[in-house]
DNA sequence: TTAGATGCAAACGATTTGCGCGGAA
DNA sequence: TTCCGCGCAAATCGTTTGCATCTAA
């Protein structure tokens, strides 16, 4: 069953409450923007997010980035960069992940391991002068398949 | 002192001999390349590295991409991916590095920490059916001067 | 009513690719 | 002499920006 440390579970309803507590207006490309990283759950490009089905109506790609610049801003969104030529995003609030990517295809896995660098952050957030810290842990390898 | 595990120390011709060995032509672009990478031993951006003054000829971007991208076939050089727009490489062979980056200006700082996943690492190996994995670790967050 | 969002269009910057030439082996 | 690597030029693609219009509050 691994590590799930389980967080509050999240709904639309509840994105959409916290955008506004931020500030943010309740419009149509924000809910759409949400419900599609909300089902995916899990790291996705703002070309990915836009292609998806889910996401109901056409949107340009100024709105998606200004969209996801104002949501990362107000900490809803998290960026997470992946060796991939786009950026990736993933909501916040959820259990942190930790990522296995294959280096030929491309392919992300999520890995079901405790954290083993929390103890090492909360001693850099003492010493470093950095406040609000968090981090990214990715291993690249190659995956089955690939190695044919 | 800290925890660097010193390695070989690295020089321009091994570095060359290493690329020859890789079936590598030794060009002056491959030259000026690893001398700017082995004199800053930095993570660097492929426009920064044909900028720095100690990049001695004026190189096409497309021979610059194209180098980079043998030498990481080779093993020579290491992607990594932080948050910004271009891709940073370094060269392989140095001490593993986890970096400390703040997240509104950008600066990127080395942490002299033992870094906590190797044995992770090594049960991930075992249980996962990737080969040849390795892992990057950043810590972000707001360095003292952006605080304000 | 009004500040914040959006669409459109154009600019940007990193990266990629096809092609013919020049140089390292 | 032979390929490999290079410069040139043009195309891709993710991302950013200015501006006029629209809309949620």
């Amino acid at each position: 069953m691994g590590h799930t440390h389980s967080h509050t579970p999240q709904t639309i309803d509840a994105l959409l409450d916290a955008c506004r507590a931020a500030g943010m207006r309740r419009t149509m490309a924000l809910r759409c923007f949400l419900e599609v990283l909300l089902e995916e759950s899990r790291p996705m490009t703002l070309p990915e997010i836009a292609g998806h089905p889910r996401f109901g109506i056409t949107c340009d790609p100024a709105t998606l980035y200004r969209l996801a610049a104002r949501l990362e801003e107000h900490r809803l969104i998290r960026q997470i960069g992946f060796h991939s030529r786009a950026a990736h995003y993933l909501l916040r609030g959820g259990a942190h992940q930790d990522y296995l990517i294959c280096r030929d295809c491309g392919s992300i896995a999520v890995l079901d391991v405790e954290c083993p660098v929390h103890e090492l952050e909360k001693n850099i957030e003492t010493t470093s002068g950095f406040s609000d810290i968090e981090h990214e842990l990715e291993f690249y390898g190659t995956c089955r398949a690939c190695r044919n």
